[in-house]
DNA sequence: CATTGACCTTCCAGTGACTGGAAGCCCTAG
DNA sequence: CTAGGGCTTCCAGTCACTGGAAGGTCAATG
């Protein structure tokens, strides 16, 4: 199966496929033209790397569950403790989009959104007064 | 005032500023010996960009928000515009994350997690149904 | 047999928003 | 006079791709 098949059966690019193959998630074989070719067994780590790239785990992350999905005397602790420390990532992002959204919605329904300059958009992100001056809260 | 007062003010890092002044986001003046120093309101400025990032608000969309900032016959609907999209996007994003929060809470709370290599997760990363292949959903 | 067009290859560069680090100047205190 | 801290520029790296150029390969058509 050629990289264009590949790409259609696992959901992914073509260009991330070779990126994948690049940073060594993958080996596929090659035909004698030069042609990279996809066994069925590159298939299903694909469709695993589009999955679990699709959940919100990291390309490194994807990397160790991909040698724990392929180590047969794995142990299923070591898969639930990452997945776990995704699952509190994924809250913290969750809440702290809330916490912009519920200011910004504070800050959209106090402007009456008109030909006039009175923006209490721009008052309220030129002068807010309860947050400290820090370095580099978000990451 | 120096760079390093500027960033203890504005509460952005010292880098942060000199790039936003690569990206042409604002011009503080130079000194005999060819250090920046920073005004009153070059420190608004700072301070105003550092709100609207962590809001959301990407690079560009600061840019736009900072000319309105300065303009004196801006409109607020202008603002109230922006700000508008801004929070649809927080939305979906908030949308997107419940979405995966949910599917991979459903696979920890199905995982053991024990000393054997039985792992619901690995086997929902592997072989999930109901999602179609598709190229780049997420954006 | 020549050509077209789809598909494949490699390589290089760009994205966004910084961040790290090297090499070197400036200024003040001791 | 030296040490330190702060400032300067410039270059490279991050993450996970993505775009594009230049060119090889293949199957089908005229």
């Amino acid at each position: 199966m050629n990289i264009g098949d590949a790409s259609e059966r696992s959901g992914l690019p073509a260009k991330t496929i070779r990126y994948y193959e690049d940073i060594g998630l993958l080996k596929p074989g090659r035909s004698g033209n030069g042609y990279r070719h996809y066994s069925t067994a590159d298939i299903h780590r694909l469709k695993f790397l589009q999955r679990s790239r699709s959940l919100g785990f990291s390309v490194e992350e994807c990397r160790q569950l991909l040698s724990l999905y392929g180590d047969s005397h794995r142990e299923s602790a070591d898969v639930k403790a990452i997945a776990e420390v995704k699952l509190v990532e994924i809250d913290c992002k969750i809440a702290e989009l809330v916490g912009l959204r519920e200011t910004l919605r504070h800050l959209v329904d106090h402007c009456h959104g008109d030909e006039r300059p009175e923006c209490p958009i721009l008052d309220g992100l030129s002068a807010e007064e309860d947050q400290p001056a820090n370095q580099s809260t978000t990451h």
